[in-house]
DNA sequence: AAAGCGGGGTC
DNA sequence: GACCCAGCTTT
């Protein structure tokens, strides 16, 4: 083989020239100081599917709150969830307290220390195993997220419709190439996602300053905003909420969400979903106890309506504020609870609900 | 293989 | 309004 193309070879000279770009481009983050695998995973399991600037706040608020693993899996898991709180996906927070109860009780505190093993833990999938197996522990395993498809398949030209089952595996298959050449797999694992992050972006990649310009595929053929190719997803899904608020001496009835739904382990009220969206309370479909309860009590004020939109669901609620006599002691339905302003503040609710509140009772 | 799961930033 | 973000689990 000629010596000269080989070393020119794209797949040999790709890791070593993103590790030189990142360190000099890299941003300063708090996760980029240490090598703590718990840290590392908790940075992770934040980053999932949530931006650097969104998710930031909230792990500078875990390490404070859980400064070691022992103290997240000591913690109680709705003050966890109140922590977590306005970030979405709410399965991490419940699989994270799952996985530090695991590792502290089960396994002794010993973070599991290789891919495969960490692999086994609730929550942690091939992209989050490989992000610390490498970052805490130098193991040479590619990370692929949504960035590495983006990068990859513009530097290489590669067509495949990323969700497809087989570009995945094309995917992986290319990185874990393209790791082997790499100086350092952490320092190049975090440089392929910064370089997607803040160089290689979906709309406007800065392509005139980048350093792989002439071995890029899509540059050279004018096809960087075509790629990644990616099948379009569902279409929204339409929701109508009515929120019944009960309210008596100074406490309102909530509810923990524990059905296969969004918000599981979430609190809000009294909720009757309808196919159409109601905006009378006489309108609103109501079954025992709960008809009796609306009877005793009033409305009060206007209800407040509020659109929440989620990335797979648009909800329309109206939220109805019904005041109980105070004598009124009639039955609660079972899943409903009353609580005091300061209980509800440290309930973990979604933005929906907590909007409401602050909206409602400011 | 496909669906379900949040919320926010950006253009 | 459309896209997408340091994805994973369940069906």
């Amino acid at each position: 083989m000629d010596w000269q193309s080989d070393s020119n070879d794209i797949e040999t000279t790709f890791a070593p020239t993103l590790e030189q770009w990142y360190t000099i481009h890299k941003r300063d983050l708090p996760w980029r100081h240490t090598v703590n695998p718990y840290y590392i995973w908790l940075s992770e399991i934040i980053l999932q599917q949530t931006r650097v600037a969104q998710g930031r706040p909230y792990y500078e608020r875990f390490v404070a709150a859980y400064p070691t693993i022992s103290d997240m899996a000591t913690a109680d898991e709705r003050e966890l969830l109140r922590l977590w709180q306005g970030l979405g996906y709410y399965s991490r927070a419940r699989n994270l307290h799952q996985t530090a109860r695991h590792i502290t009780e089960k396994l002794a505190g010993k973070f599991p220390d290789t891919y495969q093993d960490l692999l086994k833990m609730k929550g942690i999938g091939a992209y989050t195993a490989a992000a610390i197996a490498s970052f805490a522990f130098g193991e040479r395993v590619p990370v692929v997220d949504g960035n590495v498809y983006r990068v990859l398949s513009r530097v290489f030209g590669i067509t495949e419709d990323i969700t497809t089952t087989t570009a995945k595996k094309t995917f992986a298959t290319l990185a874990m190439r393209l790791i082997q050449a790499s100086v350092d797999p952490a320092t190049y694992n975090q440089a392929i996602m910064e370089f997607g992050a803040i160089h290689c972006t979906p709309v406007a990649p800065d392509c005139l300053l980048c350093p792989v310009q002439q071995q890029c595929v899509a540059y050279l053929t004018g096809r960087q905003h075509q790629l990644p190719v990616k099948s379009k997803k569902a279409p929204v899904r339409e929701r109508f909420f009515s929120y019944l608020v009960f309210r008596q001496n100074g406490r309102l009835a909530l509810h923990e969400r524990v059905d296969r739904d969004i918000w599981q382990n979430l609190y809000d009220f009294h909720l009757v979903e309808t196919d159409e969206p109601k905006t009378a309370l006489r309108d609103i479909p109501l079954a025992e106890p709960i008809s009796s309860l609306v009877n005793t009590g009033r409305l009060l004020d206007a209800p407040v309506e509020a659109v929440q939109l989620l990335s797979h669901q648009r909800i329309r609620a109206t939220f109805f504020l019904i005041e109980l006599p105070e004598k009124v002691v009639g039955s609660l339905p079972i899943d409903l609870q009353w609580y005091s302003m300061d209980e509800i503040s440290i309930l973990p609710k979604p933005v929906l609900i907590t909007n409401y509140l602050a909206k409602q009772f400011a």
